[in-house]
DNA sequence: AGTCAAGGCCAG
DNA sequence: CTGGCCTTGACT
């Protein structure tokens, strides 16, 4: 039997975005299997109690803290030794704990590597499709001494922390190598590469202490919590099918390509995350109708013109992972939903859009200009933008990715996508739809996306930057090279520079109304705490105007530790708080 | 033939 | 129900 067979549990014509089981329910043999334990109403945010909370974040997915990289996707820890690493051979990768408990790896099950014990529990609750109550506030911590007192918990963070319900055999075949062997080699190879390289990040380190100019996350106490292991989802529909075939990220293709038909939708970066997935055209999006990036015969850059793109903006749109985007999204929306029977979805909301933050954290700082600057700058300007930047993120997934409005949760519930754009205020979606239409005229595009987005992250009139000339020289780079973009791609659309810069404060009073939504409802209890989002909402409104919070050791803020970890491929070990 | 990630078995 | 160990079988 295939993976298609195993997983093909949802409907042919699902929507990308439809999480909810199909016909035959969410496992393959039809409804539940006479568990005798019922789910218990939600209502409590997803938060930790205080025996566990060895800091802000304990309970939130830790893989979230220090994303490593696009394509991250599951979670595994680092080994916390605390010594520095000097051999790099394979025993050194497997030597790792396992995400969910901390007990030792025994291999890669079910995507990711974990212990013998969380595979075992992981595979007889899939296949006996078991459902768990938590007796708690559904935030039990999870080592290796308390699995056994919550398996609700315990299963919660072996889908937090990435495993793969889809490896779980619908027929049970015995043996065998499935879809995801591929996978499991270059996640090998990706770990043995990092060791190496942080090998030589900590000999430049040991070289260059005393050196103030290194912005590096040494010092931090968090370094032991679980860093996302870099495995790639494979793109494929199918168990035949290599994962090394697979397109590459979106890089050229979100480019004008007049010459070409618009690429085609990208089917399989819905299908890698879905244990659902039963046909390949189960989760594309929907083909952009009216596709800005995909210009008309008047107004479009030519192809000669295309090759007139500088390779600035080229690059700037390399830095662009719409996949990763998408997957986490619907990861998230798969994980929170699997096996709930009713979710806050104000709360579901918050903690997308938490974790879009955190992929905004990730993209910023390896980005040009951004990367340079000092952590404080650096926090300064995501504080200032960071609510402009989901706005104008879910403008292009919508115009560029047709992401549609609406989807289906795994439990039945629709959720609206479309409110996280909004930043949770419907009211707003009127002014939303007229500022997209204003782009779609202006033929918005992918490369005109991803300069905005600099713009509104590189903003010189942040109050107290302290190197605003790096900021300025930026942001004024990037403004040229829109200029010359629009002028050398778009000469018909008359002075379309210009009105891409008059759409800048309508983003920003857009996005200004859903801080202020979020922020209240925050205060009135309703959204998650401990999030980066909140920090995020809290920060501009301290009574020092956004100025940093205490960045003392014992008051280390996420954004902080966001913005101050290492290179991705650099992360020393520590040893546990 | 060896590897290793699936599923299975069964003592505790 | 748990988790350590065993069996299986596609892939190398």
């Amino acid at each position: 039997m295939t993976m298609d067979q195993q997983t093909g549990l949802m409907s042919l014509n699902m929507s990308p975005f439809d999480l909810s089981p199909g016909p035959e329910g969410s496992g393959s043999g039809g409804g539940p299997s006479g568990t005798s334990q019922q789910y218990v109403p939600q209502g409590a945010a997803y938060q930790c109690g205080p025996e566990q909370q060895s800091f802000g974040y304990a309970n939130l997915d830790p893989s979230y803290l220090f994303p490593t990289g696009a394509g991250g996707e599951a979670g595994a820890y680092l080994p916390a030794t605390g010594a520095v690493c000097d051999q790099t051979d394979t025993k050194d990768v497997i030597e790792e704990l396992c995400p969910v408990c901390g007990d030792k790896v025994s291999g890669y099950h079910y995507g990711l590597l974990t212990c013998e014990s969380c595979k075992g529990f992981f595979k007889r609750t899939v296949q006996n499709k078991k459902v768990y109550t938590c007796v708690a506030e559904r935030a039990c911590h999870i080592d290796k001494t308390q699995r056994k007192r919550c398996p609700f918990c315990r299963f919660q963070k072996c889908l937090d922390v990435g495993m793969k319900l889809e490896a779980v055999r619908a027929d049970r075949m015995r043996g065998g190598r499935n879809k995801f062997g591929p996978m499991y080699k270059r996640d090998r190879a990706r770990k043995l590469q990092m060791m190496r390289q942080r090998q030589i990040a900590v000999q430049t380190l040991r070289g260059s202490i005393g050196d103030g100019s290194l912005v590096l996350g040494f010092g931090s106490p968090y370094a032991s919590v679980p860093v996302k292991q870099e495995i790639q989802i494979p793109q494929v529909s199918s168990l035949t099918s290599s994962p090394e075939s697979s397109p590459g990220p979106v890089l050229l293709a979100a480019q004008p390509q007049p010459q070409q038909p618009p690429p085609p939708p990208a089917h399989d970066k819905w299908e890698a995350h879905s244990p659902h997935s039963a046909s390949p055209d189960a989760f594309a999006f929907d083909a952009p109708a009216t596709n800005a990036a995909t210009p008309s015969s008047t107004a479009e850059p030519t192809s000669t013109e295309t090759l007139r793109v500088s390779p600035m903006i080229r690059e700037f749109v390399q830095t662009i992972d719409d996949r990763e985007w998408q997957n986490s999204l619907f990861g998230l929306l798969q994980s929170q939903t699997y096996n709930q029977c009713e979710v806050d979805l104000f709360e579901l909301m918050c903690k997308v859009l938490d974790q879009n933050l955190f992929s905004q954290v990730d993209w910023a700082r390896n980005t040009v200009f951004f990367k340079y600057l000092k952590v404080d700058d650096q926090m300064k300007l995501l504080q200032n933008s960071w609510s402009d930047m989901l706005v104008l993120d879910h403008l292009h997934q919508r115009m560029h990715n047709g992401l549609p409005d609406e989807t289906t949760l795994h439990n039945g519930q629709k959720f609206d996508l479309i409110c996280l754009g909004l930043l949770g205020v419907p009211a707003l979606a009127d002014h939303f739809n007229e500022l997209q239409n204003k782009l779609a005229e202006l033929k918005f595009d992918v490369p005109d996306y991803i300069c905005v987005k600099f713009l509104l992250l590189l903003n010189p009139e942040v109050r107290g930057i302290v190197n605003v000339k790096c900021v300025r020289d930026g942001y004024q780079t990037v403004q040229a090279a829109l200029l010359d973009y629009t002028l050398t791609c778009y000469p018909n659309i008359q002075d379309k520079f210009g009105k891409l810069v008059t759409v800048v404060p309508e983003i920003h009073a857009l996005a200004s109304r859903g801080e202020e939504h979020l922020y209240q409802r925050h205060c009135a209890g309703q959204a998650p705490t401990q999030t980066l989002l909140m920090e995020m909402l809290h920060a501009k409104r301290k009574p020092n105007g956004g100025e940093m919070v205490n960045r003392s050791a014992e008051h280390t803020s996420t954004l902080d530790r966001l913005c101050g970890f290492l290179p991705s491929d650099a992360i020393e070990p520590h040893s546990p708080i």
